[in-house]
DNA sequence: CATTGTATGTGCGCTATCGCACAGACCCGG
DNA sequence: CCGGGTCTGTGCGATAGCGCACATACAATG
């Protein structure tokens, strides 16, 4: 059973096997992260990866002119610093914090050196950097040719998924950040969701009360996105607990 | 210098040392590529991974109701099939070719052994990995918030860079599906760029006559990605030249 | 409990883009 | 040189989303 505060919340880490896992270990360290912290602005060298357990991360893009879009989301799923590995040691993205909670960090040298074992460590991350690459391929779609509702319910599960309290802690300014709209379009969006009976907010809370209604509202890419997640990323936590059980 | 054909025409394979080229060369195979053909299709398993020479390929996403958009493009610059390695084996997009040419194609089998020696060739696939991450994450900013002129100049720029002839066989119902808008759209904005003096085209043809005009209409993202793709991906071709002569 | 900053609701007119329909123009192949 | 299929030009009305302005309502804090 894991620990209140346990690296094995974080998927990745806990589908390392014994020895990876060993390795690491005595190098991660807990870190809370509090609701829109910046864990790296664009061109900036990162000094750790992080590995969200209970805190969702969403990668950003900001404009010149103020603009901005959400690239990818990463949760308890995945890890935020693929470019350590990648080889280009920055990105120009950003990475925000979307839901205050915990991550576990590994300094970047630490990273770098499991990876260059050129073990199971290396083909996870990989594993992992093409489930990002799906998300990304999906957002380029969706961003193009669907409604702001449809973009908002796809964004609520997903969130979900991550989070599966059923309460966010937004504001629809956040989220039109994320989705690259106005505002008001997102208070109009969600209005709608509310008199569905599908959420229920105020003042910067979210509660979503019924995930059907959602998912008949949502594009396509939800499902997609989460068929192809499932193939890529086996949740091996929870297939831990079940043998556990 | 270079033969007509000569698989180092390709930035991947020109960046190669000695030795990784060596192994690789005998089994690489010349290809010809003809405009609109498939290189794969969403969830098909890759055979061989293809390394462009003069051709052009376009990854792209259809959704269930046949809207389109390209995820990325890829030229000599790059590789088509980086799910070989990373660990997926398939992807959502599909792979087709918006610019005739040649490439050279690598078994499957065997890239995947060269890339699990762990050495240079893993690092350089890697890094244009990275550039191909970069370029979707450009493109969902793109798609979100810049005008089908912007976008339309931002194409034509990028495809320029990939073949420098500066004539493009394109209908404007191509393009459409690249950008993902209506072909009217194009045909809209290609007519106040030919006004303008900076391109002119027929029936099928479309000929860059003023890059800079092209550039000063384009969005950011034209320049943001360019001086990235640079960083990560230092032209091996034009070094190799450059010493040689 | 009063205050104040922040979040949300709403109403405009405006623009880009869509979806459709059809006319013309090109050019390839017979 | 003559078709006929394919591209391109153009003109609608419809619509989603924008940008702005301002009203209102909430909740944290002293």
């Amino acid at each position: 059973m894991p620990l209140a505060h346990d690296p094995r919340q974080n998927h990745l880490l806990a589908a390392l096997a014994v020895p990876g896992f060993a390795r690491l270990a005595p190098h991660l360290q807990q870190v809370p992260m509090a609701l829109g912290e910046m864990l790296y602005e664009p061109g900036c060298q990162l000094l750790h990866a992080y590995f969200p357990t209970t805190a969702i991360v969403s990668l950003h893009y900001v404009t010149v002119s103020g603009a901005t879009a959400e690239i990818a989301g990463v949760g308890n799923e995945g890890v935020i610093g693929i470019s350590l590995f990648m080889g280009g040691d920055t990105t120009p993205s950003s990475a925000v914090v979307l839901c205050a909670g915990h991550a576990y960090r590994l300094p970047r040298q630490l990273l770098k050196e499991e990876f260059n074992r050129c073990g199971p460590v290396l083909h996870l991350l990989l594993r992992y950097t093409q489930a990002l690459i799906t998300q990304m391929t999906q957002t380029v779609v969706c961003n193009r040719h669907h409604s702001v509702e449809q973009r908002l319910c796809r964004w609520l599960l997903a969130t979900l998924d991550r989070n599966p309290a059923g309460q966010l802690i937004v504001t629809h300014e956040l989220v039109a950040g994320i989705l690259g709209v106005r505002r008001e379009g997102v208070t109009e969006a969600a209005g709608k969701l509310q008199q569905a009976g599908f959420i229920q907010y105020r003042r910067g809370h979210i509660n979503v009360l019924q995930r059907s209604g959602l998912e008949a509202r949502t594009c396509e890419c939800y499902a997609v996105l989460r068929k192809e997640l499932m193939r890529l990323l086996p949740d091996h936590h929870a297939a831990r607990r079940a043998l556990a059980g």
